[in-house]
DNA sequence: CGTACTAGTCTTTTT
DNA sequence: GACTAGTACG
């Protein structure tokens, strides 16, 4: 028997179709990455295809690994030299390659969203625009799919001609590519978009990546914009073995540029191109798929699709209402911890699902309480916290002399006296030589600095040289801890409190293992691509399924995943779909319905939809109507069917009305007292009892994203905790690799002020106390320290629990 | 030059 | 409500 034998009659149709172009419309669950990984197979055991030949593109670092992985299995050997990337490393291993064809060195920067920012604000400053009116956020936008449309600022400014604001924003697109230039940066954009200038400006470059990728595969081929089809066809050339898989239902990019044209017009570019359906759903039980299909239904724009599946009804879709989000949030935990301890489920089996990241805080409030373990993907970057951005960004400057931005972040950090008078002289040095700002800086006498100022520019310079020489023979690591001692960072830092500092020091040593990580794991670790690997990664790359923990995450990081029990929360029209798309139109509402079809098709056999009554929204209570999406599921899917209504009922009272009703969007913006806006503070709040947050100035910001149950962590400050990580978390730092810090004075130059150690009351053991976060509980025993008291607390509901008094903020009761 | 306070923006989604 | 950038003042 084979191993193709498993594989259903159009899988294996794909399978076996390996020379030309071939366009497989996958629908959700229906054996894709199978089908893929099989593909390749076949291309390197049946058809005899040298595994170096074959390119495979996907849409997240943890799908190329998996998929490497998968075939890995399949195929005795020779998995290694398949080419598995996605679109952005691949570019920029084209791009490292041949950079000075398009006027950079190959150590150029990779910009990510703050650095844009900083650089576009500079753009309008020097334009001298108004900052009221031209926002950088805006600019980047629209620059950002000018780009994805392959529109450099040239042809952006002849088609601006005879429009004012089209002209400015021109004139903007223009200086923001030649300021970056000038730094020697991309941003993610220009990763793809020089890398197709590179191979339309230099035939013999292209012509010896399309004489290496002889099969090209591309997966979540719905979601690739106008650039990324460019490039790929590019690569094809005359090769034309292209495949390229996707499902036009579960495109939800188009704000990033994806061109759903890519999949409906790929018959029109190859004209030979085969077509093959893939319609049986291996994941979802029977009532599942029919939700999902009752909801995509409603789409005009699709390619007519049937998905089946041969598996059992199963349950029905579980719906729940609540009156605020508070409740929700704990029907959900309480609901995760009663199926994991019925035995039904383990934690890892449960996803929670939501629109937008802020849903996640009250969530992750009830599963701290309810001890439960998750993990927490997206939201704040790992890398944009300030003390990594910092180091990053000593870093950048030690590798890429060029990259001003850099060197501007770090020239005063830590305080070296050098401040914005001096800085802007340099820059404006550095304007007229039409040189870089390190270079002005290391000739004082330009800008006319003398004296103290310029013997602390001297400083600043003899310390990155000497960093710079260090790194020609050091490792990452080693410059890293090099900058930490030299500026003697840990205690310089400006923070809050001991629990700031505890909170950034982890993030600091976290960074440390993630490049001690990538040099254990690089052939040939470099600085750039260690910065590289650290611009390039998403969130999710980190995901291990084997974890047991609740996953929670936005319904477009699920994207590509399975669980068996999936909650959505939040089903509201307003938040989902969006208030913008509800403004906007039919085309977006379908893309939003589209992002509603990928989150039901996540689950394989329990899905719960949920939906909060009233909701704070921007620090208001909001109440808004039942999802629409929740009413395009047949009533008899459900459990508990919710209450149905027309779309222009009555408008709503939240005093008399049972579950909502249902307001006309026309203006509710406008309209005061129209839909959304009812301000009733914390009257709701407290009513529901709920109200413990107005109070507590810290309100969440302790708050880690990353918890676990038991009573493992009942070491370090603040135990129960860990810092928010993108990295995985099985991946620990050896203990022995720790004490890395020790000796730098620990916290002790850290702490300020005296209020940290004040006591918070005299506690006992037998003491009944109240905790922020984990509610009421019995004090088990108080072990006096130095400065402070570790208590040890047995929570009614939260477990045990060490803490420090001063911080934990107990309350006696 | 550095700090502390204020005002504005944000929350739709991300490689 | 939370975070950030910008500004006024010491």
């Amino acid at each position: 028997m084979s191993m193709y034998d498993k594989l259903n009659e159009q899988q294996k149709e794909a399978v076996f179709h390996t020379e030309g172009p071939l366009l497989i419309l996958a629908g959700a669950g229906s054996g894709k990455t199978s089908v893929i990984t099989h593909r390749i197979a076949y291309l390197i055991d049946e058809a005899n295809v040298n595994p170096y030949n074959i390119l495979a593109i996907t849409f997240t670092n943890k799908a190329a690994g998996e998929m490497r992985e998968r075939v890995d299995n399949l195929v005795g050997f020779g998995s290694e030299q398949i080419f598995v990337s996605t679109f952005h490393s691949l570019c920029v291993r084209i791009l490292r390659r041949h950079a000075e064809n398009l006027g950079y060195t190959n150590n150029f920067s990779i910009y990510d969203s703050d650095d844009q920012k900083t650089v576009m604000k500079e753009v309008i400053k020097k334009l001298n625009l108004d900052t009221k009116h031209y926002k950088e956020k805006a600019l980047l936008s629209k620059i950002s799919s000018l780009k994805d449309e392959l529109v450099s600022p040239e042809e952006f400014a002849i088609s601006a001609a005879g429009d004012y604001e089209k002209r400015i924003t021109a004139s903007c697109y223009s200086e923001y590519q030649s300021a970056l230039k000038k730094s020697n940066a991309l941003d993610f954009d220009d990763l793809i978009v020089e890398a197709v200038e590179l191979f339309k400006t230099c035939p013999e470059v292209l012509n010896s990546y399309v004489n290496r990728f002889k099969y090209i595969m591309v997966d979540e081929y719905q979601d690739t914009n106008t650039a990324q089809f460019e490039l790929v066809r590019l690569l094809t050339g005359s090769n034309r073995n292209l495949c390229v898989v996707g499902d036009d239902d579960q495109s939800i990019y188009k704000f990033r540029g994806a061109n759903i044209r890519n999949i409906l017009d790929f018959e029109r570019f190859f004209p030979e191109a085969k077509v093959i359906k893939l319609e049986q759903n291996y994941r979802s039980v029977q009532n599942i798929l029919d939700a999902a299909n009752a909801v995509i239904r409603n789409n005009s724009e699709r390619k007519d699709k049937a998905l089946w599946s041969k598996q059992k009804e199963g349950d029905r879709i579980h719906f729940r209402e609540f009156d605020n989000s508070y409740e929700e949030a704990e029907f959900v935990a309480r609901d995760i911890k009663k199926s994991v301890q019925e035995g039904k489920s383990d934690f890892g089996d449960n996803a929670i699902l939501y629109r937008t990241n802020a849903q996640s805080r009250s969530m992750e409030e009830k599963l701290v309480q309810e001890n439960v373990p998750y993990k927490i993907f997206g939201g704040v970057n790992f890398y944009s916290r300030r003390e990594i951005k910092d180091l990053l960004a000593y870093l950048k400057t030690i590798d890429n002399a060029r990259d001003d931005l850099c060197v501007k972040r770090i020239i005063n950090i830590p305080k070296r006296g050098i401040g914005a008078t001096t800085i802007n002289k340099l820059q404006a040095t550095a304007d007229e030589r039409n040189t870089t700002f390190f270079d002005s800086l290391m000739h004082p006498e330009w800008s006319d600095l003398k004296g103290a100022a310029a013997d602390k520019l001297h400083g600043f310079e003899l310390l990155i040289l000497r960093l710079r020489a260090m790194a020609e023979s050091e490792k990452p690591t080693a410059v890293l801890k090099e900058i930490l001692d030299t500026t003697d960072y840990i205690n310089q830092m400006d923070v809050e409190d001991e629990e700031d500092a505890e909170n950034r020091i982890e993030n600091i040593e976290e960074l440390i293992s993630k490049a001690r990580l990538y040099e254990e794991e690089a052939e040939e670790p470099t600085l750039s691509g260690l910065l590289e690997e650290i611009a390039l990664v998403a969130d999710i790359d980190s995901y291990d399924e084997s974890e047991s923990r609740v996953v929670l995450m936005t319904i477009h990081s699920a994207k590509g995943l399975e669980f068996k029990n999936v909650y959505m929360v939040g089903m509201e029209d307003g938040l989902f779909p969006s208030y913008n798309s509800i403004n906007q139109g039919d085309a977006e509402i379908e893309e939003e319905r589209r992002l509603c079809y990928v989150g039901i098709t996540r689950a394989k056999e329990k899905l719960t939809l949920t939906r909060a009554k009233a909701r704070m929204m921007h620090g208001d209570t909001q109440y808004n109507p039942l999802s629409r999406f929740v009413n395009e599921i047949p009533r008899q899917l459900f459990d508990i069917a919710p209450v149905t209504r027309k779309y222009n009922d009555s408008y709503y009272d939240p005093d008399t009305s049972e579950s909502g009703g249902y307001r006309r969007y026309d203006n509710y913006r406008d309209d005061e007292s129209g839909y959304g806006s009812f301000k009733r503070n914390s009257s709701y709040d407290g009513a529901s009892g709920y109200g413990s947050n107005s109070s507590g100035k810290t309100g969440y910001s302790g708050f880690s994203r990353e918890a676990s149950a038991g009573s493992s962590y009942s070491s370090g400050i603040f135990s129960g905790y860990k810092r928010p990580t993108a990295y995985n978390t099985k991946k620990e730092t050896p203990e022995e690799e720790k004490p890395f810090f020790t000796k730098m004075n620990g916290l002790s130059g850290l702490t300020k002020g005296s209020d940290l150690a004040k006591p918070t009351g005299d506690l006992s053991a037998g003491d009944r106390v109240k905790h922020i976060k984990f509610g009421e509980g019995t004090v088990i025993s108080v072990v006096k320290e130095t400065k402070d008291s570790k208590v040890t607390v047995q929570f009614d509901t939260a477990g045990q629990r060490i803490m420090y008094a001063s911080f934990a903020k107990l309350q006696k009761i």
